[in-house]
This record gives structure tokens, sequence and C-alpha cells, in this order.
DNA sequence: GATTATTTCTGATATTAGTCAGATATCCTT
DNA sequence: AAGGATATCTGACTAATATCAGAAATAATC
């Protein structure tokens, strides 16, 4: 059996899905183009513009699709106030709810998906590896606090797999944990690794007098192989040097042999243990050019 | 978080992937609903009744677009000679190279999502859960030679599970391998569990003068938990009273406990060693009524 | 054999989706 | 300040999709 067939058999599996949420969408009494727009604006595309390309729509296809919507009393479109000729939509209070009712039934769906399966796990796991393949070109880097609810849960992931390598184990709570006071602006940062709003990888700079820490770089299990830890890190020396922090350092350990291999891969030089951390047992460090 | 949040980034991202792949659909110049109904037809689906149930179409628009095939000279429509009312559509010889044209296409699109990812083998495992998980209601159990290259492929699946799960291995060529005219109507049966096409679990009744013996029963990780081992089992059990055989025995191993723990669960009897394989080590046989 | 149901087909019509050309207002660059 | 680029909007048009009503042929049922 090939391969091709097993994808052939996927395809054919998620097209049905796909019809079946769309004729779901369609229940609600609005062509699917609208329900589309709506649902796009709902969840913060308002600029006319990217709503555009984001639904490859024509312009004037656009504009009257609008129209409708507005006439409909779902939506307001405003100009924006930083360029005249640009536009910018936004749900009026009925608009909230009838997006609420669309998220509604795209939520019962995905509970039925859910159902459908036993190990629930396994099920989330396959879909966030495909996920994370058909949309690698789009998963962007933004900063984010690090006590942000989607950095807890990188980090709780990160924490977890720590714990599952290490031969004893590891508890947080022995290592130095940075506060999160030196990983936000001015003196640090924290970096999320974002596909489609989903946190698939994190990394944090931690600031200090003579030197800054790269720390907690986790990529999640779906979205390795991909280069997104060669993303991570050049974000991260690049908010260094806008940081000003030229001289980084960072402490990993031998269970971890990929991340050792990477650093030396990106240029890092190894050098004698810098702190008094039980459980790194390898550590690096980098000088910036300006 | 939650579960829902990926569960919509993938929907959004098949979505794309769909919509990716109707476009190119386009491309032939065909409108996407003659192009559905043209794969249909090329997949088998002949019958103008169940196409039009299949894909969900008003009758007058089916019609149409059958006329409108037919008059590219791609399909022809002739009378169900079984049923005077009702119509049945076949590809042309131009049409048949149409539909190859479109496979082609869909393939290279399965070719180009499989790139995307450094780990193909678990992208298809992903996609075989996930396609399992959404078609589990349209699993469809059918009889099949114990010679057919998808019945080989489950085989080649089941030792090769044997193998990591015996701690001294398995090699076939030890094992009492029934021969292919046992597993062959008269004398018993190979039945192949099919998900959209492709094997997703397989069992074999192996015809003997005293007893019948159930073997091969093999069940794809992707299909796990479905109750699908239920389903084959049944089957097989119809199948042997329909060949007449109502003794039936079954040798398995303690190294596959869900094994020895389902034949418990579906009314198998243990019983002593009744051969001298050298693999299995537990024993088991079933009576059925006529 | 009459009645009812089913299947397909045709005609009429409506809605949705997609395309193109041009008008207008604004922004950007020089 | 002028010219070019960009964003939106409107009008005119085409294609595709969907819906409905009824005709014709056949099957199923009583």
């Amino acid at each position: 059996m090939d391969a091709l067939a097993h994808i052939r058999r996927f395809n054919r599996a998620v097209t049905r899905q796909v019809g079946a949420l769309n004729s779901s969408f369609l229940d609600r009494g609005r062509p699917l183009g609208s329900a589309r727009v709506l649902n796009a604006i709902g969840r913060g595309q308002g600029d006319v513009a990217k709503l555009r390309q984001a639904l490859a729509l024509d312009s004037g296809l656009m504009s009257r699709l609008l129209r409708g919507l507005e006439s409909e009393g779902l939506i307001v479109v405003e100009d924006d106030p930083e360029d005249g000729r640009r536009r910018i939509a936004r749900l009026t209070e009925a608009g909230q709810a009838e997006f609420a009712e669309y998220e509604r039934l795209s939520d019962a769906q995905a509970a039925d998906i859910l159902s459908r399966h036993p190990d629930q796990t396994a099920l989330l796991a396959a879909m966030d590896l495909i996920a994370t393949a058909l949309t690698r070109a789009e998963i962007e880097i933004v900063p984010c606090d690090p006590l942000d609810p989607r950095a807890r849960d990188c980090l709780q992931h990160y924490y977890a797999e720590l714990a599952a390598r290490f031969e004893g184990g590891f508890d947080v709570n022995l290592s130095k944990d940075p506060e999160a006071d030196d990983m936000r602006p001015p003196r640090g940062t924290f970096l999320l690794a974002l596909s489609d709003g989903v946190p698939v990888g994190c990394a944090a700079l931690k600031g200090g007098a003579d030197y800054a820490e790269v720390k907690r770089v986790w990529i999640a299990p779906a979205a390795r192989g991909l280069g997104l830890a060669r993303q991570l890190m050049e974000a991260i020396e690049a908010a260094a040097r806008d940081l000003g922090q030229l001289h980084l350092r960072l402490d990993t350990n031998s269970a971890l042999p990929e991340a050792v291999a990477m650093y030396h891969r990106f240029g890092w030089d190894e050098i004698d243990r810098f702190n008094d951390d039980p459980y790194p047992d390898r550590f690096f460090e980098k000088r910036l050019n300006p």
C-alpha cells in the first residue's frame, strides 16, 4: 500500500469533514462567503485589505459582502485613522452574538470529532502534527509576557519533558528559575512561536549585568524538524542585539543531545561551568556583533 | 491551551488545504461540480441515484451536470437493465484519461504535503489516525484473497508487530504458515477491514478437518480502540457458520495481553495446547451455534 | 388494472460567486 | 506640487450553483 493511497484517503475524509462544517455554517441562513467574512472579522481580522488577502477575494466582491453584513447590522466599517484609504471592519453587538453562534457550531463539531476516537490525546497530537505541517510557512515568532497563559503552557510542556528525560527527574524549584522581570523588556524577552495562534515553541532571554542567558528553548513535538529552533534562536539573538546584550550564555544537559548539537551548529562555543545550578552539565557562550 | 483550540487550528489548516486542492482541480477548466461528478463516477459511483445522494445534489442539477459531461464526451449514461427508471453513468476512454489527470493532480498535491514534514512516517500515521476517526462509521469488512497485495500489506505489518513484541523476535518461516488455499473458500476465508479503500485490519479463517482456526487477526494502530476487532471477529464467526465450520480454535501469546483479554471477552474458552507451533503459549476454542 | 411512488429529465428562475473596468480618495515619493 | 501607487467602492456582466414545479417513464403495491 503506497503512501499516496493513505494521503488520498486522508484528503477525502477531511474534504467531507470540511463540507459538513460548511453546510452546518449555511444552516444559519447566510451564504458561505458572508459567513467566512464575518468569522474572519470576529477573529480579529478587521483590516479590510488584510481580510481580502486572507480570504483571496476580489475587491469588488469583498466590498459587496461587507455592505451585506453592514445592512444586516452585524458589522460597522470605519475609516482607518492611520491611512485614509484603508477601512476597518468590526463587529457590532449583534455581530458578536452571531459570531459566537458560529464558534459554538464549530466547537460542537470539534467535540464531535474528538469523541470519535478513544485516544483523544493521540488524536490531538496527530492533528497538531498535520496542522503544523500544512501551515509551516506561516509560523510567526512574537514577543510575549512570560506569565501569559500561552507561555505558561509551553513551559509546562518543557518542564514535563525535562522530567521525563533527566534520569533523576526535574524539579523546577531546585533550578534557578529566572524571575519573570528578567525575561521582560528592558532586561530580557520571552518569545513565542505561534502557528495559527497555537503556541508551538518558546525561548527566553534573561537579562543580566555581565551577560544575558538564553533559557527555556522548547519546540512542540509536532513542530520538530521544521527549522523552528533556528528561527527562534535567530529571533532571540536579534532581540539581544536590540537590548544591547552582546554577550550570551546558556546551559543545557547531555541528556538532550539534539540541543547540544544544535548549539554547536549555531555557532555557540562550549565553555566551563559558569553557575551552580544542579541540572545542567554543558555550558555555552556566544558573542554577537553589534 | 484547550483541546478545542487545537481542533480549530486543524480545521482551518485543512480547510485551506481542501480549498487549494479544489482550486487546482479548477485548473482543468471544468467547474467544481462537474469535476466532482466525474471523479465520483471514476471511483466507481456510476449509479446516478447513489451519485446524487453521495454528492448531495438536486436531481435537476445532477441531470444537467451529466448532460454537460456527456456532451464533452467524457461519460455515457445508460439505462439500468434492472430498473428502467434508473440510469448508470460510466467513463468513456476520454473520461478515463481525464479522471486519471485528476488523480495525478491530487497525487502531486499529496506528495507536496508529504514533503513538508521531515518525519513522513509520523505524518502518514497521523493522517491515518485522523482519517480513521473521521470515517469510522464507514469501515467495511470484505472478503479478499489471501495473496491480494492489500492482504500482504496487512500481514507484513502483523509480522513486524509480532517481531517487535515477542522477546525472541518472530520468524514467519518457523511458524506454521497456513497455506493460502486453506484461507480461501470453500475451506476458509480471509477478511479485510477497509476504510475508504485502505486496509486497516484483517482476520483469517483457516479451514480444517476437525476444526477451523482463526489466524492473523490484526488491527492497524490508527484504528485501534474503535471496536473494529469485535466487528472482525463477528464477521469471521459468520463466515465460519456459512462454511459449516462450527468448531473454532486459535492460538496466541501472553506477550499480546490485549488479544488474550479480547478472546476471553468475546466468549472464547481457554484450552490446552493443541499444536506444536513454537510461538503461541495460549490456546482458545469456541463452539458456534448453527 | 388502477393507484401510488420513484427516478430522471426539462424549463424557469433565483441566488451566490467571481471578474473587469473605471471612479474617487488617499498615501507615498521625488 | 505632481505623478504614481494603493484601497475602496460601484456598475455591468458572466458563470456556477441552487431551487422548484411539473412531465414522462417505470416500478411497486394493492
